[in-house]
DNA sequence: GTAGGGTTAG
């Protein structure tokens, strides 16, 4: 991978206003198909058209408030969590029936709380109802809306929200592209990404951070292609962004998956006593898990005792990755007093 | 006063 080191970070409204959004107009025009860029007016029709609102409301989403007699006690503060969809929905709409309109963070948290509960089609719905009360969104609302649309695997329709908000100067930050850099990941689109993310550094169209890096080395990771997952590790230290450690369990588990089991003690080693970052009980598992698909039972046991020691319980993935083990080599036994211990503890948690 | 990644088992 040919990358350049970060440089100052550039004020991307500043590309827009002064033409340079000439530079994101490819992003577009390669994730999202449906825009064409030869003729900007078709875009901005086009954006417009993706992101009229259908005419239920977010009351009609749910029967069930809608039949409530009793009006939602409302949070005397957002951080009072919404956890139910009903609840939510029924807030935004008196929201939205205010007068004068809450800011928009109390609407961006309502789209937040939606999408916390995977609910991303009922978040993108609310986002259009904004647009109809004309809440003037900002980068949070973009943003909450683009991961909503990735996560539903509608990687391009999260590139169409980025020129829609284009269109109203709202400029895309790190969280943005990590977000879509994410849905080309789980669309598979590794390659989509890969070259996203160079044009990203070269351009200093963002400062990629620690979120940003996993989310790339969680993407080669996905295709086997440990090597730049690692050098792309390296390439963090030299940019000083620091690693944690989901960074280093996704590369853990590839080596492992890939029977690379010494490569990932090796930077199992690194993680600890270089960086001083404290495993956790995924890092075990999937060491664990690498050694039970090489039979390499004494050091299986070994974890078990580091993990005793580190003060780290065995989950539930752990008993399963060694009962399953066991089974397979034909251990029957064994794989029972494994499962015994697991329900002793249970009864004693 | 909000937003992006979240890795592990069967």
């Amino acid at each position: 991978m040919v990358l350049v080191l970060r440089g100052k970070p550039k004020n991307l409204a500043s590309f827009i206003v002064s033409g340079s959004f000439d530079k994101f107009k490819d992003i577009l025009a390669t994730h999202s198909p449906i825009l064409s860029f030869r003729n900007p007016s078709s875009f901005l029709q086009l954006s417009n058209g993706i992101f009229t609102p259908k005419t239920i409301s977010a009351r009609s989403h749910s029967t069930a408030s809608s039949n409530r007699q009793t009006m939602v006690k409302h949070p005397r503060s957002m951080s009072e969590k919404i956890t139910n969809l009903d609840d939510a929905l029924q807030l935004f709409d008196e929201m939205t029936q205010r007068q004068p309109l809450p800011s928009v963070v109390k609407f961006n948290q309502s789209l937040q709380a939606v999408a916390k509960m995977k609910h991303y089609s009922c978040s993108i719905e609310l986002f259009k109802q904004m647009n109809v009360v004309r809440v003037p969104v900002d980068a949070y609302t973009i943003n909450i809306v683009i991961k909503c649309c990735c996560q539903m695997h509608h990687t391009s329709e999260g590139f169409a929200v980025l020129g829609y908000g284009f269109k109203r100067d709202i400029s895309p930050d790190v969280c943005t592209f990590s977000a879509l850099l994410n849905g080309l990941i789980l669309e598979d689109s590794v390659l989509k990404a890969e070259r996203l993310f160079k044009k990203l550094i070269k351009e200093e169209l963002c400062e990629p951070d620690t979120i940003m890096y996993t989310t790339m080395i969680k993407g080669l990771c996905k295709f086997g292609n440990n090597d730049t997952a690692i050098a792309l590790l390296k390439l963090m230290d030299r940019s000083g962004c620091k690693r944690n450690v989901v960074t280093y369990n996704t590369i853990i588990d590839s080596l492992c998956k890939d029977q690379m089991v010494d490569d990932a003690f090796n930077l199992f080693k690194e993680m600890v006593f270089h960086k001083g970052i404290l495993p956790d009980v995924i890092t075990y598992n999937s060491l664990i898990h690498g050694l039970c698909n090489l039979c390499r039972w004494d050091e299986v046991s070994k974890l078990l005792k580091e993990m005793e020691d580190d003060r780290i319980s065995p989950s539930v993935n752990t008993f399963n990755i060694l009962v399953d083990a066991l089974c397979k080599e034909g251990k029957v036994e064994d794989a029972n007093c494994v499962i015994n211990i697991m329900i002793q503890r249970g009864k004693d948690s």
